[in-house]
DNA sequence: GCACCGATTTGCT
DNA sequence: GCAAATCGGTGCG
């Protein structure tokens, strides 16, 4: 298992963001396929790096390709990928397909659709933590497949943005697409 | 110093 | 469909 290098990372975050729909995250023996993505970048309202290095986002600013765990509503601990400096794509769904055993454990329930689909849920599943923040990650190129593009969820500012990319079709998705918001193949 | 809010999930009405 | 859980960052006085 060969995985992608810090330079493939090393670009604008709407474009990894897409790319890495379809490619393969493993993490201390569980992971999947991505299925869903959104990019955030500096000069977004939306992003974390919007207003500038601090301490909870300074690994946003750190080399590309390695983790940026930032805890959500008090509650969750979300797992993005650091692209080039101050972006950023937050994994929102993996299709799980390695260590369903420990992923289920983790979440207190066995459906594979419940467990990664979503970024707390990721995050519980995988074994995220604080300690993972700034740390290093193993995605390796996966098949092909059909991408779509649509507006980001849960966010309050620069709603319309369409930098939420996923697999179309994909039952492990957090939520489905609206019909047809726009299409990207590769 | 303090009140408010969020890149969420879950359970109950 | 709606509110609770839970806490660090942000904004304002």
């Amino acid at each position: 298992m060969t995985c992608l290098t810090p330079d493939w990372f090393d670009r604008d975050a709407p474009a990894v963001a897409r790319d890495l729909v379809g490619t393969v995250l493993s993490l201390r023996g569980a992971g999947g396929r991505i299925v869903e993505t959104e990019a955030y970048t500096q000069t977004d309202p939306a992003s974390h790096s919007f207003r500038g290095p601090g301490l909870r986002n300074r690994s946003m600013f750190g080399p590309p390709g390695r983790a940026y765990v930032y805890r959500s509503y008090g509650i969750h601990w979300c797992l993005n990928v650091v692209c080039r400096s101050g972006e950023a794509v937050l994994i929102r769904a993996i299709e799980p397909t390695h260590g369903l055993g420990l992923m289920a454990a983790r979440r207190g329930m066995s459906a594979p659709r419940a467990l990664c689909s979503g970024p707390g849920k990721l995050g519980q599943a995988l074994g995220i933590g604080p300690e993972d923040d700034g740390g290093d990650l193993c995605i390796a190129a996966g098949a092909p497949s059909a991408v779509i593009a649509g507006p980001r969820i849960g966010i309050t500012r620069a709603v319309d943005v369409p930098w939420r990319f996923g697999e179309d079709g994909s039952p492990f998705l957090s939520r489905p697409f609206r019909e047809h918001s726009s299409l990207t193949a590769r």
